[in-house]
DNA sequence: CTGGATCCAAAATGATACTG
DNA sequence: CAGTATCATTTTGGATCCAG
């Protein structure tokens, strides 16, 4: 055992989901289109006042690369694309919901030992 | 609603954990303190053969901040550094789960397609 | 044995200008 | 409107050498 642990299947569990999920903004996409549905791309834009248009668009292409969005051309003047989970998609739900959960705990702890340290600097 | 989608704090959650448990080989190291409970340093680096040392004091030392391990020094000649779980770090095991799972079923999803694939193009 | 320090390469992200 | 293309910057990861 653990004689090569990178070959480990729960290991590359975690990696895989890392790099379908991971990144800057992959999770904010996932976020905005599973809670609030089809979106334009200059609406996602709009909804995400830092990014970068070229950052989108890679961003979005990977995630429909890798089948968790769907891309919707409509052949029109003016252009008009829309995004939306796909079903398979759907399945991050719950993987992202604990993220989020955790995640929201963890910052309540680190403000809680921010405070106790201070506290005992006095 | 969703005038600043970076301030949800939904999101925030999931990219909050994404810090903690990002990273390439930060996966991998609380996956075996996990699964196998305590290691000493070199332990650690013989189990992941292609990470570099620095790379592995500079991973281990940011879970040891961020609370999800624990670093046990005993004052010896030669020196001797053991790694484990903390409790609260323990609380990581189901987010950890979850997406182990779901990244060995990506996995599965994805050699069916390229069989697929292949299928397709005969 | 553990791991600090330094330098280097690669990858991710960002800014800007341009296009059908 | 929804991109593409290019270049700059930042972040991350890796190699190597040194030290208690």
């Amino acid at each position: 055992m653990s004689e090569d642990i990178n070959k480990s299947l729960l290991t590359n569990g975690v990696i895989e989901t890392l790099q379908v999920i991971g990144g800057k903004w992959k999770p904010v996409i996932l976020y905005i289109l599973l809670t609030e549905g089809t979106k334009r791309f200059g609406e996602l834009r709009r909804m995400m006042p830092t990014i970068t248009q070229g950052m989108l668009t890679n961003q979005l292409r990977e995630l429909e690369r890798d089948g968790m969005i769907v891309r919707r051309v409509y052949q029109e003047i003016p252009p008009k694309v829309e995004y939306f989970i796909s079903d398979y998609g759907q399945t991050l739900s719950t993987v992202l919901g604990d993220m989020c959960g955790w995640g929201f705990q963890h910052l309540e702890y680190k403000k809680n030992k921010e405070r106790q340290d201070q506290i005992s600097n006095e």
